[in-house]
DNA sequence: ATAATATGGTGAT
DNA sequence: TCACCCTATTATC
């Protein structure tokens, strides 16, 4: 399930257990073709950029994955078991294997096209370099909403869905407000909160953006999970104020929000 | 068995 | 704003 944590954690996984060594490469699926002439190379790297995900292969080559909203990779420890016939890609050493299933995007590119890629994309809050003033230029001249710009990839890259409602949800931020009129502080209190979240995710491998002292359920509870604020719980009364929670579709994509601690 | 849902994105209208 | 692509899981009949 995938935000940028996820990506940027798997690149993290991937370094660790494939790169550096040759590795096999075969799509049980079919479907990624280029397999047969990458297989039996040696992967070089692995990175992310928002949710993007990218291997390097000698030859400046790199396997561009994309995993959509339901793209998900499985990664084990050897003996390789028998992939499922909707394997994509499998990459597999002496040690480990893992396993792309339903990704959008899952190609080979070439250095420019990779240069293209990171270009159109903002800044990364999980890339220690990367220029929140950049992500401000726009949102500052936009009359679109904050809520729409956060999902926005050209201006940050790899916020998703639950990240977007729950860093406007811990800001008090109405999603509703226009780019243009966000002082540029709360734009940096957003992006360091962003930033810190995300951080956490890549280290849990899951979302989690409550605080301890909005965690406990009453017992008996229906549901157990206290990990977010916001995200998933139309109806539900706000973990705060107890207001119910507010739900509506914006662009396409679920929106949360708490109308009382977000004005 | 079938439907509904999901943390995403593109391209046409 | 919609149609569409990608797949697994859970809920409902």
């Amino acid at each position: 399930m995938p935000e940028g944590h996820t990506i940027h954690r798997l690149a993290r996984d991937h370094r660790s257990k494939f790169a550096g060594r040759e590795v096999s490469v075969v799509s049980p699926q079919g479907r990624f073709v280029a397999a047969d002439r990458l297989n039996g190379l040696v992967l070089d790297d692995v990175e992310a950029f928002g949710k993007h995900l990218l291997y390097r292969f000698a030859k400046e080559q790199w396997v561009h994955v994309h995993l959509g909203l339901f793209g998900t990779v499985r990664t084990s420890s050897a003996p390789e078991l028998p992939a499922r016939p909707t394997v994509r890609m499998r990459l597999a050493n002496d040690a480990w294997y893992a396993d792309l299933i339903g990704p959008t995007q899952c190609a080979v590119i070439d250095r420019d096209e990779r240069r293209s890629l990171i270009a159109r994309l903002g800044p990364d809050p999980l890339h220690k370099d990367s220029q929140p003033e950049d992500a401000f230029a726009r949102v500052a001249v936009s009359r679109q909403s904050i809520a729409q710009l956060l999902m926005d990839q050209r201006v940050v890259a790899g916020v998703g869905n639950v990240y977007r409602a729950e860093v406007l949800f811990r800001a008090g931020l109405n999603p509703s407000l226009p780019g243009e009129e966000l002082a540029p502080e709360t734009w940096a209190r957003l992006w360091s909160d962003l930033g810190k979240l995300m951080r956490a995710g890549v280290r849990a491998n899951r979302i989690v953006t409550t605080v301890p002292e909005h965690r406990t359920r009453p017992t008996g509870s229906a549901r157990a999970d206290d990990a977010t604020y916001v995200y998933g719980r139309a109806g539900e009364p706000c973990r705060v104020c107890g207001t119910p929670v507010n739900a509506a579709v914006l662009a396409g994509r679920r929106l949360y929000w708490c109308r009382r601690c977000q004005r």
